[in-house]
DNA sequence: TCCCGGTTATT
DNA sequence: ATAACCGGG
């Protein structure tokens, strides 16, 4: 031993040098390869996430050139054949990756372990706030109830982050990668990426963390104002997370920092890590039960009369549906790759309740359209809509669409932007979503306020009737 | 992180 | 007349 020993630093998801685990940890005996791989798992994630993880990743790449010179090496190809391949080409000693702990990036890795033999393959977990078998109830089951989970965290007490490495060193005689520039990671984008483009956030660390420091200097209000359609009140940091430009402990510790310092809104910044949690819940509940995202996960709703296709689904997805919150969520999601929290909820409930379809359609279509797409929030949210999660609402708490709107949007600001024509309406946000439509998709005339009641009336009626059924 | 229809309290 | 509250689903 010379005491310098490369290894591999493999980049899956956490583009970023702070709190950085896996970076540091490969960095530790020498010099690094930093590699991202364009495998069969990332090309069949959805279209819109795959777009903005091909941004974090040239904001990443940017960021490593301006510190050490060097950028990532993007390899196309599978983890099982790319990694030993490197690892002999530069004599690596160990594959330090950045953990995405969902199923399938499981299945991938087992396999990449299995071929690189000697060369071990070590996981960082960098991607969750506290490790899953740090928290566990008093028999030591995993937790299925959100409030003595976030209680437990809390109790428990998330780790520092760690600092950026103050010097990245790369190894040499690194092979030829692929250009980034010539990248096109989401040529299946449905929307078109000129029309998402102007409607970005920066990606990026540097963007991210300038965003929490912005957002909690005006977090006052957050709490009631996160439900407002009209108002943004959030901190925009969905994307961020998703793909690891900023970590949840880094999110923690700058937080608690600032409510400590009386430096914000203490019960609004409260507020917002206890969304943060909702997020780390998801994980451990995907964790514990990897089926999460095709499997009820209370057994008895696989008996539940869904329906799985029709023209139901196809108006939703389209935003015909006729109802206005429904449809301006849709053309929102459509525009930007995001929706806001609220009308998320109000557009699953409606598919699930009133229309009756199979949560797992939902599920696959935010999954395609959500820049800041993460599987376990998408799979926990879905299930706690449809009635089949933990902690789920019971079947007959049904968003009625109309109140909704109603109440978190009592000027019809939100459905004005997305709708055009909607009570006059020429916003140019609700003008972008024409940008995006395919030429056979129709687009419902008008909305006419009222006319729907009674119809979702019935279908709730319907909704109920099919539960009742499901539990004798 | 609900809806709805009811009752009671407040103007 | 309407807001605020309540209980059952």
């Amino acid at each position: 031993m010379d005491g310098h020993v490369t290894t591999i630093f493999w980049l899956c998801r956490d583009f970023r040098v702070a709190d950085n685990t896996a970076l540091v940890a490969a960095l530790k005996n020498g010099p690094i390869a930093p590699v991202f791989l364009i495998d069969k798992m990332l090309m069949e994630q959805g279209a819109a996430s795959r777009w903005r993880l091909q941004r974090a990743l040239a904001a990443f790449d940017a960021d490593l050139r301006r510190r050490c010179g060097h950028g990532v090496l993007i390899l196309r190809g599978e983890a099982e054949d790319e990694l030993p391949k490197l690892a002999r080409r530069i004599s690596a000693s160990a594959v330090h990756v950045t953990d995405w702990p969902c199923p399938q990036m499981r299945r991938v890795q087992d396999q990449a372990r299995k071929a690189l033999g000697d060369v071990p393959l070590l996981l960082h977990m960098g991607h969750l706030l506290i490790h899953p078998r740090m928290v566990h109830t008093k028999t030591g089951g995993a937790y299925k109830v959100y409030t003595p989970f976030a209680r437990a965290v809390r109790e428990a007490g998330p780790d520092q982050p760690i600092a950026a490495p103050r010097r990245i060193e790369i190894a040499p005689d690194l092979p030829q990668g692929e250009v980034l520039d010539n990248l096109n990671l989401a040529p299946d984008m449905r929307s078109g990426a000129a029309v998402l483009e102007r409607h970005a956030l920066d990606p990026g660390e540097a963007a991210a963390l300038a965003r929490l420091d912005d957002f909690l200097s005006h977090a006052k209000g957050y709490g009631e104002d996160r439900d407002r359609l009209d108002r943004p009140a959030t901190s925009g940091l969905s994307e961020a997370l998703a793909v690891g430009e900023i970590s949840p402990r880094t999110i923690w510790a700058i937080s608690m920092r600032r409510i400590q310092a009386g430096d914000t809104a203490a019960d609004d910044a409260r507020k917002f890590l206890s969304e943060v949690l909702w997020r780390e819940f998801a994980w451990h509940l995907l964790i514990e039960f990897p089926q999460m995202d095709h499997r009820p996960w209370r057994e008895e709703w696989s008996r539940f009369p869904w329906k799985s296709h029709g023209a139901g689904l196809d108006a939703w997805t389209q935003a015909r549906t006729g109802i206005p919150a429904v449809d301006a969520g849709q053309r929102e999601m459509r525009v930007t790759g995001r929706m806001h929290n609220r009308v998320r909820m109000i557009t699953a409930s409606y598919l699930t309740k009133h229309l009756m379809i199979d949560w797992k359609q939902g599920l696959r279509h935010f999954q395609d359209s959500l820049t800041d797409w993460d599987p376990a929030s998408n799979a926990m949210n879905w299930q706690w809509v449809a009635g089949s999660g933990p902690d789920a609402s019971p079947f007959f708490r049904i968003f009625n669409p109309v109140t909704q709107a109603q109440k978190f949007d009592p000027d019809a600001t939100y459905l004005k932007r997305w709708l055009a024509g909607y009570r006059g309406s020429k916003s140019p946000d609700a003008k972008d979503y024409f940008d995006t439509l395919p030429r056979d998709w129709q687009v419902p005339s008008a909305y006419a306020a009222g006319d729907d009641a009674q119809e979702l009336a019935d279908r709730r009626q319907a909704a109920l009737e099919a539960y009742a059924k499901m539990r004798d």
